[in-house]
RNA sequence: GGUCCUAUCGUCUAGAGGCCUAGGACGUUACCCUCUCAAGGCAAAAACGAGAGUUCAAAUCUCUCUAGGACCA
């Protein structure tokens, strides 16, 4: 098994979608698994819808989730001498033949076909002709064989058995001269050594045309292993109209490279009662045997729980560099370099069990790096009364007295406050939380309290207090 | 229309004839914890597509149907 050699094939006519993300990914631990080589192969060979954006979006989509190819990538188009040669060879060989049939004539056969109950296959008019018209245009089609059956074996699927009558002989250059995309395909497969191909169970019925080219060409048969595709919660083949599903979309809203890989590699595999993995764990334990048959429809919920589990998981430090892109994408790296970095730290360890994404641990920050707090207006209504005013006047005494402004020593002088007078705990700190974050919801106020420091926290406070007075015809009542 | 694939909680799945009163995970709900929200803890509801057959015994094997999907046109 030393020899072994799978390869990623995409067209790059989009993005990088999740269900191809997920091909890779089984290429790739397949490869890893049995140290075999993992090759990257780009099929452009469609000019009109191939771009180099998609390129890019290929190689920086595998290159983010940390699937690293060994070869590649390589560029169908421009290997077309190669598939030149390769027509000529089946032609000179017999294996192929010139087709003069004009598309109106394939029409009519096919509707007369259709009309007698009869498979719309090609008649095979040309096989045997052996005469040259000058200037007609023509198609090469490959001799397919008329009887018999073909097995396709499949590490996933099991054995599949196609009769070879309902294969017609299909075409493997177009009149204008470009190669078809079975045909290219093969040569490809051929000439890069695959042993192994692990590819979407959408090109299962390709596969047996494929068979007689590898035949065609004394090449062994590679092995196969089609796996199901990824459906949305209709069913459907998953598409844009599901919603996010490029890897770049994910990756701009703050998901985990990490998280999105273990997500997917648990669709449609699965080792036990596992759910977390890491690249190594997969790597060791990945094999067909465990891959499911049937579709699986993407769930993003589980995956933003996947999600704020590896953000759990990560230090601090880890996090904030994983912001940056994030805080420099909102112009606040100004702001960010003016902040105390420790106490930042601290915040990142306070919210991010909070957060699914990077983004919610971001947002989930803003009033550590705005100057003036925006309360939330349905919580200013609620809470910033005149009754409360009396609390946050208190509490801004006590806290300007506070020497040594330590956690501990905050959570005294609000909960001696709140006992003094009789409150509950809560009655307090929701104002309190609202007048020094904006927010309703926070980490634990006297955690956010230390790490805001003093004299931001009495300057807010204070500028609640403020707003409450000049709010305060509206909140009476 | 033809060919091919598939079928366990809402979703991802475990299950290879008796360990199944069908297990785990996400999500949902209840409770505990609690300054809010999470996290954590502890529970609950929730599935073998239908019908025949094989067998002492079927989620597991066979057949038919049904439903989804893919490919070709």
């Amino acid at each position: 098994m030393d020899d072994l050699r799978v390869r990623f094939a995409p067209s790059p006519t989009g993005v990088l979608h999740i269900g191809g993300a997920r091909t890779a990914l089984f290429n790739y631990l397949f490869a890893r698994h049995n140290t075999g080589k993992f090759i990257l192969r780009i099929e452009d060979t469609d000019k009109e819808r191939s771009t180099k954006e998609s390129v890019d979006a290929i190689i920086n989509g595998l290159t983010w989730l940390g699937l690293h190819w060994d070869e590649g990538p390589f560029y169908q188009s421009q290997r077309t001498e190669l598939y030149k040669q390769h027509v000529d060879q089946l032609l000179k060989e017999g294996k192929a033949y010139r087709c003069y049939c004009t598309p109106e004539e394939l029409e009519s056969k096919r509707t007369k076909a259709l009309s007698e109950k009869r498979k719309p296959i090609y008649d095979r008019t040309c096989r045997e002709r052996t005469d040259h018209p000058e200037g007609k245009p023509y198609v090469i089609r490959f001799k397919s064989p008329m009887y018999g059956t073909t097995m396709v074996k499949d590490m996933v699927k099991g054995n599949i058995l196609f009769n070879n009558e309902e294969l017609e002989d299909f075409v493997i250059l177009r009149s204008d001269g470009s190669p078809t995309y079975n045909f290219v395909v093969v040569v490809d497969d051929v000439d890069m050594h695959i042993t192994h191909i692990i590819r979407g169970d959408d090109h299962l019925n390709n596969t047996p045309k494929q068979i007689f080219l590898y035949h065609a060409f004394d090449y062994p048969v590679p092995q196969f292993a089609h796996i199901p595709l990824i459906h949305g919660t209709d069913k459907a083949r998953l598409s844009k109209r599901h919603g996010a599903t490029s890897v770049e979309a994910y990756r701009e809203e703050g998901y985990l490279p990490e998280a999105l890989v273990n997500y997917l590699v648990r669709l449609g595999w699965s080792f036990g009662d596992k759910e977390v993995f890491t690249l190594q764990e997969m790597i060791d334990n990945f094999s067909f045997d465990n891959i499911s048959k049937s579709a699986a429809v993407f769930n993003p919920e589980k995956l933003l729980w996947l999600n704020a589990t590896y953000i759990r998981e990560k230090s601090a430090e880890q996090l904030l560099s994983l912001l940056e892109p994030f805080i420099k994408a909102r112009g606040l790296m100004d702001c960010l370099n003016s902040l105390d970095r420790s106490n930042l730290l601290k915040l990142i360890d306070e919210t991010k069990i909070r957060s699914r994404t990077l983004l919610e641990l971001l947002d989930m920050m803003d009033y550590y790096f705005k100057t003036d707090v925006v309360y939330d207006e349905i919580a200013a209504k609620k809470l910033f009364t005149q009754e409360k005013a009396v609390y946050l006047q208190a509490m801004l005494t006590r806290l300007s007295g506070i020497e040594d402004f330590s956690q501990k020593h905050i959570e005294e002088a609000i909960k001696s406050y709140a006992t003094e007078s009789g409150l509950k705990l809560g009655d307090v700190a929701q104002p309190l939380r609202l007048a020094v974050t904006g927010r309703t919801v926070s980490p634990g106020l006297f955690e956010i309290i230390e790490i805001l420091g003093k004299e931001r926290v009495v300057k807010r406070v204070f500028n609640a207090i403020e707003y409450m007075k000049t709010n305060h015809g509206q909140n009476i009542g």
